[in-house]
DNA sequence: CACTACACATGAAAACAATTCAGGTAAAGG
DNA sequence: CCTTTACCTGAATTGTTTTCATGTGTAGTG
């Protein structure tokens, strides 16, 4: 975050202003005078070189710039706000932080998730979703699940799941493949890529000799979770990995095309927990019954 | 937003100073002196009265609050960053930008999207997914689709689909309802709830005069797709609308459990649109394939 | 068609906040 | 045990933000 960033208070001032569609009432809100906040628009105005609002007689109006940076304005505030206040709330006092990839979370976690709460009803247990990997030394969180081990001391893994990836689609999607029955088949089915892993079709195409497959067509998602609903509504053929569709595979609604054809990835699933005194009794909990559900999966026969 | 927000150089101060876990580098990357960031971040530790970092005598460490509280500025700050970024760069002209909720983006427009496209290659489109309605005055989108008007002048207003809650659920789960036959049969249900809509299923049982099903009870979810998501993965019976899954109904992986006890809602589904020449073009398209499109579902036999 | 009210702009001055400076503490390392 | 590193603190300085006073343009009103 070397990256410049706009002067915040004249940003904090833009915002208001924005939400009011005036100076004078964005003024009040601040408790500052209406030139204040014009100062201050002006400001960013410049900082910017472009104009955010259209001054008319009795109201300023936002232009088309400043009706696209309004509100990730607002967001980044409202979060701020929600943030601080939730920061200055009373804690309650034993939850178990645990931190999940939404897909995970969405796919694996929270059809279990009534079970753990039925055997445990004294731990209350809040589930935080990210893409991103947690980093122990600057977020407030007991324990999460991820690819890869986490840097950092005081730490325990332990694996949950080895990580391969396969194409799945749904069983209309399977019939509508070419005659073809290698990995081939796929030349004339859409590819449903996931942009922050982008590289995971590469990857597989690679790893299978497949050379004529274009990895830049299909559609493109945020997340595996959304990939696979496309998948699981015909759209496209989408890269999983077992803990996301388990259930989907069960049931017969995703279909693991080429079972022959893994790519194996060398970083494991692991649940990462911190070792501290403190929070063990609860984390030893979850753990024992995180154990015990994955075992209960590989008993679902078609696994 | 009339709440108290931190002096905000304080939190860029704080939060540069948490990244790098030093005041010293974070006085680097702020171009300003070490002795400031101690300054800003104390004031902001006196302003919230809360110790932020423990001081320890080579180097500082967050605490609990700091961990806390650290990556909602963090992601603030960086959606800050994007935005200017996003805002600064040159715009591609001729973007149709569509403004959906999530559940209706993943679930109806994603999957028919690539029609559009192979129709209409030369209009580009974005979707942006909210859960919280377009403010035309405020966000620069050309159209969204929508439950009820929308406020505002300037603006064109076309049916869509009319808006009926229902209970669905899994074959499977459906098969394990108790014997009674009507309503009552969901006493025994895992109810799966959206938390941003928390009075969908006291409407649906006050509408069907059912009383012995406890609202409260059950799961939360923070929208409608995960509450479904979870449905067809065989968790509990959740609350839908007819275009969320009017595939699945079709396919069999949901049932709609009691078709004649439907409660109707008053704002029916709009497509809104801009009223402005300049983009009258592309919206033109994209909505004369949208009603076709619906026509299309219409005639999916099963509905 | 003046007249009033309203909303924002602007430049200089005043008020306030942020930063630096200089001196201090404490711990780790050779 | 002296040096280095990293942060703390209070007073002085610098610089930003706000106010004040005044000016402009437009909409509404009798």
């Amino acid at each position: 975050m070397a990256k410049k960033i706009p002067p915040l208070n004249a940003l904090r001032s833009f915002e208001a202003a924005a939400r009011h569609c005036s100076f004078r009432d964005a003024a009040e809100e601040l408790c500052v005078s209406h030139s204040a906040v014009s100062h201050q628009v002006k400001l960013l105005e410049r900082y910017l070189n472009l104009e955010l609002f259209t001054r008319k007689a009795r109201a300023v109006e936002l232009t088309k710039a400043g009706k696209q940076y309004y509100p990730v304005l607002r967001e980044a505030f409202e979060r701020i706000v929600e943030g601080t206040e939730h920061l200055l709330a009373p804690q309650r006092p034993d939850v178990l932080t645990v931190q999940l990839y939404n897909t995970f979370a969405i796919r694996w976690m929270i059809p279990r998730l009534a079970d753990f709460q039925a055997m445990h009803p004294e731990v209350s247990v809040r589930l935080t979703m990210s893409q991103q990997d947690v980093d122990f030394d600057h977020e407030d969180v007991d324990a999460c699940i991820r690819v890869g081990r986490s840097t950092g001391t005081g730490l325990d893994h332990l694996h949950l799941f080895s990580n391969e990836l396969f194409p799945v689609c749904s069983p209309k999607v399977f019939a509508s493949l070419g005659a073809e029955r290698g990995p081939k088949a796929l030349a004339d089915a859409v590819i449903l890529h996931v942009y922050p892993s982008e590289q995971d079709w590469r990857a597989w195409l690679n790893g299978n000799e497949v050379n004529d497959v274009d990895p830049s067509a299909g559609l493109q998602f945020d997340s595996y979770d959304h990939a696979l609903s496309a998948s699981l509504q015909d759209v496209g053929v989408a890269l999983a990995m077992q803990p996301f569709v388990s259930r989907e595979l069960s049931a017969g609604l995703l279909i693991d095309i080429f079972p022959e054809c893994r790519v194996a990835n060398p970083n494991k699933w692991y649940f990462v927990s911190r070792r501290e005194p403190s929070r063990q009794k609860k984390i030893q909990k979850f753990q024992h019954w995180l154990v015990n559900s994955i075992g209960l999966d590989a008993n679902i026969p078609s696994l």
